[in-house]
DNA sequence: TCAGTTTTCTGGAATCATTCAAGATTACGG
DNA sequence: CCGTAATCTTGAATGATTCCAGAAAACTGA
């Protein structure tokens, strides 16, 4: 994602186009599924100190401006990935905790269409496999 | 769930039968989707003062023995409900918060078959729709 | 270009769910 | 009914995240 991108989205999205905003979605960008402390640290490698209350800040914001996409692994953090709007899904080895994307197959996501009636009006599916990844299959 | 098949769902699982444990499970199975603190109060109600450390002990036992199964939907808390073994899915509200279960259609659990080749052996999937519901839609 | 306004960032403390640790109790097989 | 291992209690700790108040920086319009 280059520069230029990046302050087009913050800008579209009405948001300031601020050194730690620029940085953080080079990072995710750069390194999907990065928690918060991680991102924290790499931002910091590049720009030198930053708070760790503005990564939590820029995080969220971006978050609920639609530039990034939150998910929810393990319950107690959070991961970053762009939002692109491709509507992938994840899958985490629950030995090692790696975790991969799985594009959204058209056939293979019937779960992407959920009942009608149920008087939800459904905005998005998330779809989290749980396995053992192949290097953690070896005994 | 009756007290009698609580007590042999313990003793299958090689747990101990204790009043804080049967009284876990009566709760959760009467009220799905509970927190921890929800689910330590309602049996505190029941049985006088029980211990935080007990409850999330009790909950870590009986989801790991497959008892209890653990819905996480906002990333910091988890939610528990009976482990019926109907891989059913859950919507939530964005708006309220209000979580409910969706059984899975399409009979033959079709979230259970992700894309083959990714080197992953697949144990679950769990499937979380996003949106809002019938009584936060009107304005 | 510059001042004003509003957003964003800093620094420090607080919160909340959850877990750790050590000792007291209790269930259950023998 | 006893002994032992599992379970519960109490109290403190952890770790991710958020609240707060003030300082700094980015956009707006003149």
């Amino acid at each position: 994602m280059e520069s230029k991108q990046i302050t087009e989205a913050l800008r579209g999205a009405g948001l300031r186009v601020t050194a730690p905003r620029v940085t953080t979605i080079g990072v995710v960008a750069e390194q999907p599924h990065l928690q918060a402390d991680a991102i924290a640290a790499e931002v910091r490698k590049r720009l030198g100190s930053v708070s760790t209350q503005a990564i939590y800040d820029i995080l969220n914001a971006l978050t609920s401006a639609g530039i990034l996409r939150r998910a929810a692994v393990d319950g107690r953090t959070s991961r970053f990935e762009l939002d692109s709007g491709d509507n992938h899904h994840h899958i985490v080895c629950t030995v090692c905790g790696r975790l991969e994307d799985i594009p959204c197959f058209e056939q293979a996501t019937p779960c992407m269409h959920p009942p009608k009636g149920t008087g939800f009006d459904i905005k998005i599916a998330e779809v989290l496999f749980r396995g053992v990844c192949a290097d953690c299959q070896t005994p």
